[in-house]
DNA sequence: ATGTCACATAAGTATGTGCTTATGTGTTGG
DNA sequence: CCAACACATAAGCACATACTTATGTGACAT
């Protein structure tokens, strides 16, 4: 809810990642921790930053803390590509395609 | 043409911010830093990196280099969220209000 | 030709960011 | 209870990044 600047947010690759790996399934700091060589205070510390974003909600759970991710925080991105995508008739088929996708 | 990170291009607020201006019209290096309250040199490196990131590009006219937007350099970051938008039935409407827009 | 202009590049510095180790907090199982 | 566990927080450090001043390069005007 704070001004976080989501682009800052996004710039790590670490935390990109850790999104992609969430959009396939709900999970806890330890799964997520699994194959990214990295400690645990460093997960915990990008899960908070995406947490603050908006882009990620968590749902404790006894002593574990399972994370999904809130599509809805990528809000302010979509809105500031938009401004630009007026510019940009190459690529308004492939847009197409995807509302006709999400249509069915 | 290399892989830079266009969110970490994009994370600095002062090139969000000249490519915005640069939307409104062609301009030269100069004029982008009237408002910045920043150096030449500074404004400079950050055309550079823009250009690198295949965000901007440059006509030279005699001592003076015109840059433009290249709304093309966007398709990485369009790419990217394209895969959340399915996560993301509440923006559908509006982002037909877009194309609607641009169909007339 | 030469000084000025528009911009790029170099080099140094300050601050930000992401990592680490160490420790704190709350939960669970034996 | 208390030891192990899952995670958060604190503090310090290494490196990245954005700025500065200084200087370089090429074009124009006189």
């Amino acid at each position: 809810m704070s001004d976080v600047d989501i682009f800052k947010v996004l710039a790590d690759p670490t935390r990109r990642a850790v999104l992609e790996r969430l959009t396939a399934a709900e999970m806890t700091a330890t799964e997520l921790r699994s194959g990214f060589d990295i400690s645990q205070p460093a997960m915990s510390q990008h899960l908070a930053v995406l947490r603050e974003a908006g882009l990620i909600s968590e749902r404790r759970d006894g002593r574990f803390v399972n994370y999904r991710v809130e599509p809805k925080g990528l809000a302010p991105l979509h809105e500031w590509l938009a401004r630009y995508r007026v510019f940009w008739p190459d690529r308004i088929d492939s847009l197409k395609d995807v509302l006709r996708e999400m249509d069915q």
